[in-house]
Parts: C-alpha cells; sequence; structure tokens
DNA sequence: CGATATTAGTTGAAAATGTAACTATCAAGC
DNA sequence: GCTTGATAGTTACATTTTCAACTAATATCG
C-alpha cells in the first residue's frame, strides 16, 4: 500500500488549516467575542461593503442557516446594520456600523500581520505555488 | 489596505481543505456511515496498526473526547477492538478487527485514488513544494 | 388575475463539538 | 502504606452546527 496518511492532502490540509485558524481565532475571540463564522461574514461586509446573506452564501461557501444566525448576532453587537431592499423586500443589504468598521478595520491589520508572518517561511517562488495550488484545490468542483 | 481576504492564508487554507474534504467524505459517510473523526481514528489504525486513544490525540491533534467518542462509536460498528494494557490499567489498546481492516482496506484505496486525483492537476516541482509548505504549516505552533 | 413554483431568509429539533468536571489507575514522596 | 499528584479516559452540560420545515416576497405561466 502506498498510500500515507500524514500527506493524504484533505488530511493534511486540515491539519494546516486549523494550525492556522487556531492560532487567529485567538485575535477575534478573545478580542471582540466573534465566532469563526461571524468572523468571515464580518470581514466579507469590510472588503465588499455592502452584500446580502445570500451574497456571502455564495461567496464564503457558507450554509444559509450559519449566515443567518452570524447576522443575527453581528448585529446584536451592533457591528452590522440590514436594510430592505425596497425593489424586491426578501433582500436584506447588509453594511458595517461605525463600530463594525472600526472592529474590521482593526482585525484586517493584524490579520494581514499574521498572514505575512506565515509567509516569511517561505520563499517568494514557494508563496506563488503555494496559493496557486490552494486556489486551484478551493475552485475544484465535486471530483467524486 | 494591502489585505485581500480571498487569499488571506487561514480562510484560503480552509476553503481549499473544506473543498476536498467534502468530497472525500462522501466515501465514508455514505459508504460506513462514519463521521469525519471516526474516519482518522480508523486510519490512524490501520495505518499505525495499533495505538492508545492517548497516541492518537497526540497524533491527529485531536481532544481527546473526540477520539473517546469516536473509538466507542467504531467499537459499536465492530470495526476495533480495546484491550485494557495489564500493567497499566489505564490504558486501551486499540487496534482493527477484521471487519475494521476491510474498511480500511477499501477507503485507503479509493483514498489514495482521491489523492492521486487531485495531485494531477500539478506539476512534480508543484507537488513537493505545496506538500511541504502545508506540513511547514500543520507543524507551526503559537504564533499568536 | 390566480395558481404554482422560486428564492431569501428564519426557526426548531437533532446531531456534533467544546469545556469542565469526574472516575479510575498508577506514580512519587514521605 | 498513605497522602498527594499526575495521567487515561468518560460523562454531563453548554455551545455550535446541521437538517428540515417554515414564512414571506417575488416570479412564472396558464
Amino acid at each position: 500500500m502506498d498510500f500515507d496518511i500524514e500527506d493524504f492532502l484533505p488530511y493534511l490540509l486540515n491539519r494546516a488549516a486549523e494550525s492556522s485558524s487556531m492560532s487567529f481565532q485567538q485575535i477575534y475571540k478573545t478580542g471582540y467575542g466573534m465566532l469563526r463564522t461571524e468572523w468571515r461574514v464580518l470581514f466579507h461586509l469590510g472588503y465588499y461593503h455592502e452584500m446580502t446573506a445570500s451574497m456571502i452564501c455564495q461567496m464564503a461557501d457558507l450554509h444559509k442557516t450559519k449566515v443567518s444566525r452570524a447576522v443575527s448576532a453581528l448585529e446584536a453587537k451592533r457591528y452590522i446594520t440590514r436594510i430592505l431592499q425596497d425593489d424586491d423586500r426578501r433582500f436584506a443589504r447588509l453594511s458595517l456600523t461605525d463600530k463594525g468598521k472600526a472592529v474590521y478595520d482593526d482585525l484586517s491589520i493584524q490579520a494581514a500581520r499574521f498572514h505575512n508572518e506565515l509567509m516569511r517561511d517561505f520563499t517568494a517562488d514557494e508563496q506563488r505555488i503555494f496559493i496557486d495550488c490552494l486556489r486551484r484545490l478551493r475552485d475544484k468542483k465535486g471530483l467524486f
């Protein structure tokens, strides 16, 4: 059997992903009491400025119930507001409040620092190839 | 702000990891009704042949409660047996039954095929660098 | 217009996970 | 040998996630 579990890609990817996520989680969890999904929704709104919940679902590949609950939690923290779209009242336009924007600014600076810190270990070539491989895997759909 | 969320490493890693995990999950979930943790415990036992729960915790970086429950579930499916170690009855030596071994054999063949399928998209150089970067991130401890 | 089908988003129950407290066994120091 | 402290693993409880059913608004088609 030529199967080495330590290098089995889904497993290795998960190990690497969890390792980096757990470190970064400290920042938004202890700093702002957010869950991972909440941070994801927040940074989508910070980065793309105004989105509906279903746009976030699509872009972040998150289930609508997860987004729905994250949105409620962020709204309760007064980090975001929802405004029902007038021409189609099923949609709610989500955007950051000033408070939410400040949190996003802080966290995105720390995220950038964290990212760079992780990348420091790799050469420019390695970085380019690594990111490219990850993007391709992320976008790969339905292999089995 | 030079922060691009799509390339933020913890996020990109998670997206890539989830993408590949969800595909592979179909195989052990629909085929054998196992959860991800159960599959992990199973393949550790299949690969390393005999381990205690705490060895699995260490190697797979899984919490002991998760392993404990996975072990119970696998035992209920008659995939593994536990034998209390005689010189230290706190430890239980875990190993696969014939049935569990058969499941492992089947799944590891499919895992190897899946892995190779994923890797086909990459050149030999890319593969080497990619795996190496992932290993280094996995082994990185306590950045923040 | 009116019936049916879609889509956005929410809610409730069930499953899974995380945290902390617990039992049982062994080790160490006196 | 007895007390204290560690370690392996389990269990109980709270949090989070998943799944399915639901509401509300719009679109489609006769």
